[in-house]
DNA sequence: CCTCTCGACTAATACGCATTAGCTGACGGG
DNA sequence: CCCGTCAGCTAATGCGTATTAGTCGAGAGG
């Protein structure tokens, strides 16, 4: 029942073979001419120009599996991420590292393979074995915030170059360019101390991602560094900010003397959403009687919202960054390094300094 | 002064030949019970038990670079285009595309290869052999409405396989996934005809892509079915829209009898853009004065602004669309083909009748 | 008995490229 | 005049897996 045709499928692909017999030279000859050649094997000027024509003539490409295989390079990059790297909602996160991993890597001559295994449609990335279809490529690079971890810890002690986007210290020895959250977490929660708020509060969800842990401890030590207390019940953890955080939770805080709420960045982008919400729920007006800050950017959809006073993450210049760090490690296979890029302050217009009256706010009928 | 490292560096990755020893069977035997078996070769129970146990115990994990060698494909669909794939440009319409692409690929079991070349950094679309570049993968998606002739022409010739994401007759035999802009564009004529205007405008860029032409042929056709005279100028193409159409022009044509006003959608949104500029200088009120619509998405600046009349391109649909062809193309080597997705109708708040005052629109000779 | 399936595997080979041993003819030195 | 270089190639392998031809023993059928 197999068809077996002959030559006739003979996928248009031409090998180095096709390209010796157009040329007049053997296999091996046009592998030196149109590899590396590192051995340093002396061809003709003729004869390299010979293959070279023959070479673009009948268009051939080197197939990647084979170079692979042949325990040589491909030029790929791979990228793999642990949710759909063009998540359905608009305007991820993703796009904007994808931005500068493409630039970066085109300029160092590397195309990117988009390994999809964890996409919706496909298998998921936690199908066995997902994970390892990256050894296609020369090295690759990790997008997400929950990876696996014991695929990659194998793939890690196998010593495949890989390189995580954003801060990671879960297997041992694993390289990433990560956003230095911390200090721009710090240098927002100073602003606001700056300003003369006494009481901020965190908003965070529940997420034991690394860049939750970051902003948290930036957030932290910002308060230290401005000489703030952190009582109890500064970082508020909650796992359904929607229902949690809302106007009598805010109202409540509000009085207690809180004038500024710091919310992190997530993909959801929930925290920030439900504090805006319950701001507005509880009728304060931002900044002049509460102060808001996102430690990140806001999601698209608030776009029209007055911009947030935080920092933005370099989404693009990390993306570099790690394809620099990958290239890096495959050149001259040092051991894996890992990078923090600063993150840019925001000014934005959510704070201010606290209200001057240092009375609980008068009470406001409920809104319609 | 070889280093032949004998069995000590051995990757820890063990391969089927070990995995065959543990077990005390063949390599084939091994492959048969891990791979597919598509053959249907008869395996006793307790031989394939033996085989799984021994490459669970020694972590076996196949190689995807061997593995794709000897299937003679590599599952990997290429996406080339003719500028960078991620453009620097917020939310630009590439992103969509890729949305549906991605989703697409990994339902089909396909990873996806970016093609860099074009991006900023690399050396160009236009370089020689960038094109050729896509022999590597399987099959290519074209994405781009500029996309050089020439060398696509050899491709097709070749018979590799290709899917171009729009429609594009140009080089005979080339399979396209297009929005049938022309369709949608008529029914937005048609929708304002029924609203009662008589006078409509269509504003195009000087361009000359196929989607461009597609969106005027249907503005035509639309007037035709409702009935509508296309008197010279009805379509207005320039290349600077910001600079030609402005409130002067604006108010003279409505001065003329035009009620309603259409722009396509380009890569830039210039067309939409002056139009919506010219309008509200020349302190016209939309809809109610005047009725504008988009044959496609406004650009992503002005989502502030009222929700445009016109249509939307399902691009993640075209994206998933355009796979789908290229796998069939890839699976049964059928003769390329083309699909057609319908866009969507956008009501938006654009558009109302036209004025009631009949200012009696100046009975102009009807041109044969 | 001896050929003939048939079940259950295994040996051999292909995939496309890189690499490593040759191999050949020209030239030079002794 | 013979051997050793050496430049310039080519033949032969290997990489890890999938596939295709067997191979081999055990029953079945004649």
């Amino acid at each position: 029942m197999t068809e077996r045709e002959p030559r006739t499928v003979r996928r248009g692909r031409p090998r180095q073979a096709e390209v010796a017999r157009l040329a007049g030279v053997s296999q091996t000859t046009v592998s030196l001419v149109l590899g590396g050649n590192k051995q340093g094997i002396v061809i003709q000027e003729a004869t390299r120009d010979r293959v070279l024509e023959a070479a673009r003539t009948l268009g051939y490409v080197p197939d990647p599996a084979a170079r692979r295989l042949a325990a040589a390079r491909n030029n790929l990059l791979g990228v793999f991420s642990f949710t759909a790297t063009f998540p359905t909602e608009v305007e991820h996160s993703y796009y904007r590292f994808l931005v500068g991993i493409e630039q970066e890597a085109a300029a160092r001559g590397y195309d990117l393979v988009l390994f999809t295994g964890s996409s919706s449609g496909g298998a998921g990335a936690g199908a066995p074995g997902a994970l390892d279809r990256v050894r296609l490529a020369d090295g690759c690079l990790l997008l997400g915030r929950h990876v696996p971890s014991e695929p990659l810890r194998r793939l890690v002690a196998d010593g495949f170059p890989l390189v995580h986007l954003g801060r990671r210290d879960e297997p041992e020895g694993l390289a990433w360019a990560g956003a230095d959250y911390a200090a721009a977490s710090a240098e927002v929660v100073e602003h606001l101390a700056g300003l003369g708020h006494r009481r901020v509060l965190l908003v965070r969800e529940d997420d034991d991602a690394q860049a939750s842990a970051d902003r948290q401890r930036g957030f932290l030590d910002g308060l230290a560094a401005a000489g703030l207390p952190a009582p109890e019940g500064t970082v508020v953890r909650t796992a359904r900010p929607a229902a949690e955080i809302d106007a009598a939770w805010l109202r409540a805080r509000h009085a207690e003397g809180v004038t500024a709420f710091v919310a992190e960045e997530t993909d959801t982008g929930d925290a920030w959403r439900a504090l805006t919400a319950a701001v507005s729920g509880a009728g304060l007006r931002v900044p002049e009687e509460v102060s808001l800050a996102l430690l990140g950017s806001p999601p698209a959809d608030l776009a029209g919202a007055p911009e947030p006073t935080g920092f933005d993450i370099p989404r693009a210049e990390m993306g570099a960054t790690a394809v620099r760090l990958l290239t890096d490690l495959l050149a001259d296979g040092h051991r894996p390094s890992q990078a923090l890029v600063t993150c840019a302050f925001r000014p934005g217009s959510t704070v201010a300094p606290p209200p001057r009256r240092a009375s609980p706010p008068p009470p406001r009928p409920p809104s319609p």
